[in-house]
DNA sequence: ATGACACTTCAATCGTGATCGAACTGTCGA
DNA sequence: TCGACAGTTCGATCACGATTGAAGTGTCAT
């Protein structure tokens, strides 16, 4: 078995249906400008009430795009070193071929 | 006004709802390597009725990621030239500085 | 000119995921 | 230990895009 599991269709399509979300999307572009930031350093970017915002942060963690760790009363949310890769890769035309 | 109009934000959310959706991410996958194709063709690729299909293929026509030509009683699709550019630029972790 | 074929369009329904409001957990300062 | 703060979770609702079924173009062969 391959140590680098390849991304299953089915996975490509759930990636980018969690990038096409407004939302998340400016998560991902803020998170991916500027390294870290709390939780309160996105609400602002993100434009929506904290639980909406948490709802969405969960779903990126949940796909492994982003990962969270308290600090204090805050929490810290990171890009996942690899999110930007998969996302390419995710892309219908991306050419299987180059890794 | 320029040839080549920067990609919104907007836009390019709307542009990776359009790949994050099966059937059509099948039908740029495979635009995307076997160059042009009927909907005869994509039909069974895409797993759909034709009227579903048809559908679909008319959200990436009006984005402009597929073009159509008749040839006959057939209707040619082939990716758009710049379709695959778009897309990872569409990405939020695609740094903008890099066109 | 008529029927078969290849595909498109339209109106109506259905499902899924995003949002809302409220309650809950955990952390810190007084 | 009490209250305020920073986020999360939960159940219910809503909106929007995908699907369905049927009717409508346009093209070719006979």
């Amino acid at each position: 078995m391959p140590t680098w599991s390849p991304e299953r269709e089915s996975d490509a399509m759930a990636l980018l249906a969690l990038a096409a979300e407004p939302v998340r999307w400016r998560i991902l572009q803020s998170l991916a400008a500027a390294g870290t930031q709390c939780v309160c350093e996105l609400e602002p970017i993100a434009g929506v009430a904290p639980n909406v915002l948490s709802y969405h942060l969960k779903a990126l963690r949940e796909a492994g795009l982003v990962t969270s760790a308290r600090r204090g009363r805050w929490i810290d949310y990171t890009l996942a070193p690899d999110a930007a890769e998969r996302l390419e890769r995710a892309l219908p035309t991306s050419l299987p071929g180059s890794r």
